[in-house]
DNA sequence: TTGAAAGCGCTAACAG
DNA sequence: CTGTTAGCGCTTTCAA
């Protein structure tokens, strides 16, 4: 009996009185022995409170199981991101483990990932940021990565995204009536699911001859949202598409003090949903979007590809249309 | 020259014309190689691209270097929370990075833990429940632990926390007269932050000759908080502490549905700032939290021990008072 | 200042 | 059905 240490695959052998293979295979489960033989084993090794020495079975063959997770930190990272991020990131840990991997959490920073003593498996990156240097650094190293969301300008496959520019065009088909003229109010339009609901507000525009144009907004202060209005509503729009719940809720604020009527005079839709946007005055018309089912995706597609076979390259997730009273649906 | 695999230690010694043994020292920097000789090796490993194999490194010592982080998954997790949540997590994943460890993702789940396949050298465990089994399980495992937060009813060392009492207790001193009538709404009062605000508030009304109690409210809607003021409101009370921001924000809109006037007529204070609190009419007092600091001292905690040597038992970090317009200073 | 040998704990390949 | 052997890639003795 050793001492300290934790009992070892030999110190288990030894006290069932077999060999170290016949301990591996009672444990690991390989077909070769008889019913008793590995029922006693077992017994043993519990008995001893062996556990086996993950790295030593890393070693000897497949790697341990570990899948990197990068979080692109937004310029603008509002509460509800941090909430789609988490949501993601949960549910991607529970999926991995179901398959014996597990996330580790990586810095968004290129440097530091080039020399990271961490041996992983593979990666998912949320959010990747245009040109993203961590891609770079995580593809070059010879690893399997997977994409929530996508760089628009570098759409490299695997990658599993919310469709947010079909959402788009099917939430502004069911509120806004054709002939319509409509702007979207952006932030940072070169994430990729502003970039995706701006193409869908343009298609719906294109498909029902209505008007669109976008407007950038430079920040949630209420001046900065004036400003931003004063453009779009010079143009006579009467619906207005808002890149998220955050800057939504602060335009609903600001048309109102215009003494502007939402829905009466301008129709009133987010990009992006949250729990607030039911409570306002009027509640808030919205796309949802699935993030538990995205990072389920991210994760099976990167275990597939790890386990060598070849997951779909693009995965889209349908966005739930959340109908409120800012824009209500058109009678039919 | 091997084909497609990475290059190994021994590709690298015979490249260079020298043994494995001399290449492990002249990159682990031992001191017993000529200057010359470590330079020639270096040069010649990162040629061929060679990255040392943290599997076969930690099995012949000290591990891998990664730690677990468990967040506990709140009954009524608000947005806000799941911001403190994973500024925590960031942070401590720096820290950790910083030292060569990593923050592995554990599932809130004691029997999947109990199973698990990953070799972690410590853990880390965000807002444990009380007498959290996922604690007991990581304990018995003799893996080194350090709560964020604490269960008040057996706090076991080390951990760290926010002052959550002294916050209270200076934000009233701060704000309400001695001799007040104060309440204290709280949805949840078994997580520690709010057990420990209230008592804070009770030292703060026992040390002031004010009255205090608490009052639970069922939840966020509005029938829910109308139903909790009714009780507080009929004390005649002239302070109200509220548990979080989420429930600060519905409850002066609540008061003020009453036409109750803030700060005239009652004091509103919140035990957790948020970014909207700014922002509310009128802004809302509250003490404000570090969660970044919490998930740098955490880490550092834990590699602490990890290094054999015996870290701070209990760190508390100090509270801002965010002194606004729903509760003023008092006059000097 | 360097080399040779011996494992860390496990499992795959090959015998029996 | 089970045992023996030979490593996985690295570091740590010990010897030169």
């Amino acid at each position: 009996m050793k001492n300290s240490t934790r009992a070892t695959i030999r110190d288990v052998a030894a006290a069932a009185g077999v060999t170290p293979t016949t301990v591996s295979d009672a444990l690991t489960g390989k077909g070769r022995l008889s019913a008793e033989t590995r029922v006693r084993v077992r017994e043993v090794a519990s008995q001893l409170g062996y556990r086996p020495n993950a790295l030593a079975r890393g070693l000897r063959g497949k790697g341990l199981g570990l899948l990197g997770l990068v979080i692109s930190p937004a310029p603008s990272a509002t509460l509800s991101t941090v909430w789609y991020w988490s949501t993601i990131a949960n549910k991607a840990t529970e999926t991995a483990f179901a398959s014996g991997f597990a996330l580790v959490l990586l810095p968004h920073n290129a440097e530091v990932l080039s020399s990271m003593p961490i041996p992983l498996d593979g990666a998912i990156v949320v959010d990747p940021i245009a040109h993203d240097p961590v891609l770079k650094v995580l593809r070059d190293s010879g690893m399997f990565v997977v994409t929530v969301g996508r760089d628009p300008e570098n759409e490299i496959e695997p990658w599993v995204d919310d469709d947010n520019a079909r959402g788009a065009r099917q939430l502004l088909g069911r509120t806004v009536r054709p002939g319509s003229r409509l702007a979207m109010l952006t932030m940072d339009p070169r994430k990729s699911y502003a970039h995706d609901a701006r193409m869908g507000a343009q298609q719906w525009a294109d498909d029902t001859k209505s008007t669109f144009f976008s407007q950038a907004c430079s920040g949630l202060e209420p001046e900065a949202v004036d400003l931003a209005l004063d453009t779009v509503l010079s143009q006579k729009v009467n619906a207005i598409l808002v890149q998220n719940d955050k800057l939504a809720i602060v335009t609903l604020a600001r048309l109102q003090a215009r003494g502007i009527r939402v829905p009466g005079d301008v129709l009133l839709l987010s990009a992006t949903d949250s729990p607030d946007l039911p409570h306002t005055k009027p509640s808030i018309t919205a796309t949802h979007q699935h993030p538990e089912r995205l990072g389920q995706l991210a994760a099976s597609a990167l275990i597939d590809s790890i386990h060598g076979s070849q997951p779909p390259g693009r995965q889209m997730v349908a966005l739930d249309l959340i109908i409120r009273r800012s824009a209500p649906a058109l009678r039919g």
